[in-house]
This record gives structure tokens, C-alpha cells and sequence, in this order.
DNA sequence: CGATCCCATGAAATCGATTACATGGCGACC
DNA sequence: GGTCGCCATGTAATCGATTTCATGGGATCG
């Protein structure tokens, strides 16, 4: 590969002249500028990134570390995190924490050693002595989607609470009395949230939720499957389910999908929290609450460029939005 | 941030020595290596990547360019491939073309300066200077999907004609005698690919695929809703359409799932090229051809990685499966 | 006990760019 | 016409690591 002192020589000039034609310096005069330009096009000059990063500090590239890649959702907000960061000059290197602490832990390392920009994380765990330590030394950090204990970094969040008030407020009103939930692990933010605020929302219509109406998942697929084979196996059935994510979902769909008789939704009514586009290619079609996906990775990368730039970022909540499909008619209307 | 320089002063020795123990170089004496170590914790010493990367050449960074993000198929595929590159040390940059030749070019450059030590193209377009350019200049290039002329790179296919054989014989089989098909783009070698193997099959048959049993879509969501919908309100219906990628089938299925009177399969018969989780969820669940597409991504670090090895790497072909389903099944089995 | 060899360490070059500083030349202004 | 200043360019330092080469000291072996 040419370097800039290959083009220098060529041309007969220093190597910082070559340096100023390719970064747009204006005093360059317009015959070195051609010059330049013309050698540099015919020996194929390509400037190395990683030097210049070296000398400059700044390596125009941001880090995502995702917490599971599987699940559409965040394959969707690591396209909305892409987009925008090339608009704004930026690359991605892309990390799939896969669930486990450990793994993002491995990759905040390696993008900060990478000296990456700056960090959005979607936090697997609760806390993370590392993200901790990164937020601290002023390293830029966002985290999207699930709050951080302890982590002192702006945040974006979707907030599901007045969505799943509504939802519960719905399936109260058509009739049902004895909701369930598969959950997700206690472990990540977004779980514990809808957890909570699907409680209070029981609460708040005085039939507080049982431990036996709380399913514990892990967010994955299978886990999903497991917990809904096992809700339709006990005796007493609820009647109106609420899967914490789609990922679960899908795991649910399956199960009932393989059931001879269909239960949604006269004897069960279904919910989901994240909304697919095939969800109303099912029949009966998927009440479920949509997040403003593309635009938390979009709001996460101008909060990150922002604090890039040395401004103070304020943490922004979203909005969810209750879809109310098929899956949540009342039983009457609901009999084929 | 701690450079080596502080540690080594710190630690009152040279910072060739601290280099020494970092990279885990065999003459250290344990005693320097406890210290510096120790001393290293304390300061949170993090070697600068970019630093290393310019003196070794070698980033231990790989760059991934798909042409369409949104299409899940490449969301797996890049899951997969950043799986693989994990577990090999490796980091993968991400780009996203959106199907657009120039953006794709621009995605080449910028990971060509910025030095990934390889490069995996799904090629948007059957041409391209930069690729044909870097494939030249001795660049480790893999293409996965499509292949590319004038590119004298490794690939990886998935061909899907023994599958696209076996689903038109099926068809003609269970009574189907107008079969349509609706394409992707002409630049795109897996469209080509797959038309054309449609079309030898249905010749095979005695019943070539006339111009007006050809519609274009791009491979994107709209055009095969639009495909569709200018499909069922033509006169004179085929009996069974074949989409050529998953994409696509989104819009046809979103499109036929708004008609009044459903038409799969008993007027016709729907297959697709790609599967995806969902499609045994629909009713009728949906015939479809399954790419190995977590292999392929697999297959494609792997090769890359021989490539940057040294070692000479031939072009590996990967098998597709037909899943037969409801929606293909004969007339007669379909009445409700 | 002396010669030899190797091991641990340090000094300094190096990777490829950017950039502070020096310099020469030319135009402008009085 | 002289002085001032700016513009275009070159020289060399710099970013933070790795690595070559030199060196001194200790162990090994005869």
C-alpha cells in the first residue's frame, strides 16, 4: 500500500504538502493541490486511518454493544445506531453481549482499547463495575433501552408503563380476571420495569398479581416456549397472558401453534411487549406494544455525539405505543 | 488515559519492558511482571489499540458490508459472522449498503483506511471497480451470497437451485400449471440465480416462463406488496407464485392477508425463498426454502481467515432445503 | 576458576500520518 | 523603495505502542 511518503517522494514535495491537499488545508497552492491529487490518484493512495487516529486522537468510529442479537429488536436499533452514525461520519463496531455480563464486559474493553469515540451499550446486567469505571473517566457512554445502577452516563429508555396501564386497563375491561406474565430475567432493566408496571397495573385494579401468575424467562426464545407449556399444562389456566419481549414470544406462538385446539383468545387472551411486523399476519393477529425502536438508536447516537462534543446530555424517556389486535378481543366477540 | 510511558515510569523501568509483559513476552522475570502488572491495575492501564495496530500492522478487525440490514436474512448473517470473528479475536466493523452500489463502494474505502485485516462483501451489484480493485491489490476479500463478476475473490453461495427444482416439480406435481414468479433486482447475482433456476425448471416441465409470469421487484418489502397486488387483480391468475427472497414475501403476505377471501393455497400456491421462524405460525403455514445462512457467515470468516493465513482458499457452495407446507399443498387438500 | 552463553533489560528506531515551528518569497502599504 | 506581514512550503517533533539491537550480569560447563 502507498503511503504518504511514497506520494511525497513521487511528487517531489514534502510529506506534510501531501498531508494538507488530503485533509483540505487552505493554504495549499491550486498547483500543488493538482499535483498532488494526480500522483496520489495514480499511485492509489489510501491515508491510514490508524495513523491518523494516532496522531489525532479520534477514530471517527463508535462501539454498540448489544445485549442479544437474536432478538429483532436490537437487530433493528443496531441498524437505526448504523444509519445515523454514517451520516455523521461515523462507523460501528457492532458487539453481541448474548445475555451474559462477562461478554459485554470483554467488549467495552476491547472498544475502549480500540479507542472508539464513544460507547452505546444496551447494559445486560443491573451494574458492571467496568461500565461503572468507563462512565467515571469521562469516557463518553450511552446506554439505550435498560436503565444502569450506578452508572453515571445519559440515558434513552423507552417507557412501557402508560402502554401496559393501558393494555391491563383493556383486558380488565373485556372481561378478563386473571392475568399472567412471562417475565424476563431479573437481571436487566427492561424486565423489571414491565414487571413492575404490569403489577401496579393489576394492582390498581385490585387483583395484585400471585407469584404463581409470574413465569420467570430469560428473554430467549426457548424460554418462552417453556414457560407457555407449562401455563397450559396448570390446572388453572389465566386467562390473559403478557409475554415480556418478543424474542419470548415467538417461543409462546409456537407452543400454542402446535396445540389442536386454539386458546387465543377466547380462553386466553395474548399480549406481547415489542411489536413484528408479522405480527398481524397471524390469526388471530397480536396485540402487542411497539417501541420506538429506530428512534432510540437514533436519539442514542445524537446524545452520544453530543456529549462527543462536550455538551450535557439529559436523559430522554420515549413513549410505547398499544397495538390492540385480535389476540385481546373478549371472549364473546371472539367465538369463530 | 495511562500510556505505557507512565506505567514504565511508575514502575521505574522501560517501557519496553512493560510492552514485554503486556504482550506476555517469554523473557520476563516474574519479578518485572508482578510489578509492572501491579502497577499497571493501579494507573487502569489500557494498551491503545490503535497504537499496536500501526506499529504491527494488523487490527484484528474484520469488515463486514451487507446490502441490506433490514432483510433478517443479512441481520443473521452478520450475527453469525460476528459470532465467528469473536471466538477467532477478531472485531467486525458493519456496514450497511441498502442494495445502493455507491454506498457500498463507500463502505469499502473506509474500512480499506481503517485497515481491517479482511473484508466480507455481500455484493450489492454483479460489478464494482473498488471491489474488482481490491480484490486485486492482493486485499483479503470474501464475498458471501452473491457473486460478483471480474472480482477475483473466494465466495461462499448458497445455491438454491436443487431446492427451486424439487419446489417446481412439486408443484407440477400437485396440479399446478401457471406458475409466476416475483424476482428481485437484475443487478443482484442471488435474484439472477434464482430466476434463472426457476425458469430452467419450469422449461424442464414443458411450460416456460413467459415475460408476463415475471414480475421485478427489488428484494425490499414494498415492491413484493406491490408485485402482489398488481398479481391477484390481473385477469387471468397464476395458480402459484414464487417469491424470491423474504423481504419480499413480507409485503405479499401483509398484501394477501388484507384480501377478504384467503387465496392461499387453494387458488394459489405461495413459496419463498428464505425462511424464517415465523412462517410455521401462519395459516396455512408457508412453503419455503431455507438458506444456511449461519453457516454462510461461519464459512465466510473461516475462509477469510485461511486468506489472511496465506493459504489459498477454493469457493465453497452451500446446499439449500426446501421445507414443503401448508401453503403449496394441491387444491383439493386445501378446501377448508 | 575462567570462558561461554543466554537471559533480562534498556535505548532507540519505527509504523504513517498530523502539525507546530521555521523560512523564504512576494505583495501591499505608506 | 523599504518594511511589514502573510502565504506556501519544508523540517522535524509527535502520537503510543512494538521491536531490533546492544549490554551487563548470572548461570553453566569444562
Amino acid at each position: 500500500m502507498a503511503t504518504i511518503k511514497d506520494v511525497a517522494q513521487a511528487a517531489n514535495v514534502s510529506t506534510a504538502s501531501v498531508s494538507r491537499v488530503m485533509t483540505g488545508h487552505p493554504s495549499v497552492s491550486p498547483a500543488m493541490r493538482d499535483k498532488v491529487m494526480a500522483i496520489a490518484h495514480e499511485l492509489n493512495f489510501r491515508p491510514n486511518a490508524v495513523a491518523r487516529s494516532l496522531r489525532t486522537t479520534g477514530t471517527r468510529t463508535l462501539g454498540l454493544v448489544v445485549s442479544d442479537l437474536l432478538n429483532p429488536f436490537f437487530t433493528e436499533l443496531a441498524r437505526a445506531v448504523e444509519d445515523t452514525a454514517r451520516q455523521a461520519g461515523y462507523s460501528v463496531i457492532v458487539g453481541n453481549a448474548d445475555e451474559d455480563p462477562d461478554q459485554q464486559d470483554h467488549y467495552v474493553r476491547i472498544l475502549l482499547e480500540r479507542q472508539v469515540d464513544g460507547l452505546i451499550v444496551v447494559p445486560t446486567a443491573v451494574t458492571s463495575p467496568l461500565l461503572h469505571e468507563a462512565a467515571e473517566h469521562a469516557h463518553n457512554l450511552v446506554l439505550v433501552d435498560r436503565p444502569a445502577a450506578d452508572v453515571y452516563a445519559p440515558m434513552v429508555l423507552a417507557d412501557g408503563t402508560r402502554a401496559i396501564d393501558e393494555l391491563v386497563d383493556h383486558l380488565v375491561a373485556t372481561g378478563r380476571r386473571d392475568l399472567a406474565v412471562i417475565a424476563g430475567p431479573d437481571q436487566a432493566g427492561t424486565s423489571r420495569q414491565r414487571l413492575a408496571a404490569f403489577q401496579a397495573a393489576t394492582a390498581r385494579h385490585g387483583m395484585p398479581l400471585t407469584e404463581r401468575r409470574i413465569w420467570r424467562g430469560d428473554f430467549r426464545r426457548a424460554s418462552g416456549r417453556a414457560a407457555m407449556a407449562d401455563l397450559v399444562a396448570s390446572p388453572d389456566r389465566p386467562d390473559a397472558v403478557f409475554v415480556a419481549n418478543g424474542s419470548m414470544a415467538l417461543g409462546v406462538l409456537e407452543l400454542l401453534a402446535e396445540l389442536d385446539t386454539p386458546l387465543v383468545p377466547h380462553d386466553i387472551a395474548l399480549a406481547v411487549f415489542d411489536d413484528m411486523p408479522w405480527f398481524s399476519l397471524l390469526r388471530p393477529t397480536l396485540t402487542a406494544i411497539e417501541q420506538p425502536t429506530a428512534r432510540l438508536g437514533e436519539r442514542a447516537v445524537h446524545m452520544l455525539l453530543a456529549r462527543i462534543a462536550g455538551e450535557d446530555v439529559p436523559d430522554e424517556t420515549l413513549d410505547c405505543r398499544l397495538l390492540l389486535r385480535g389476540s385481546t378481543l373478549p371472549r364473546e366477540a371472539a367465538q369463530p
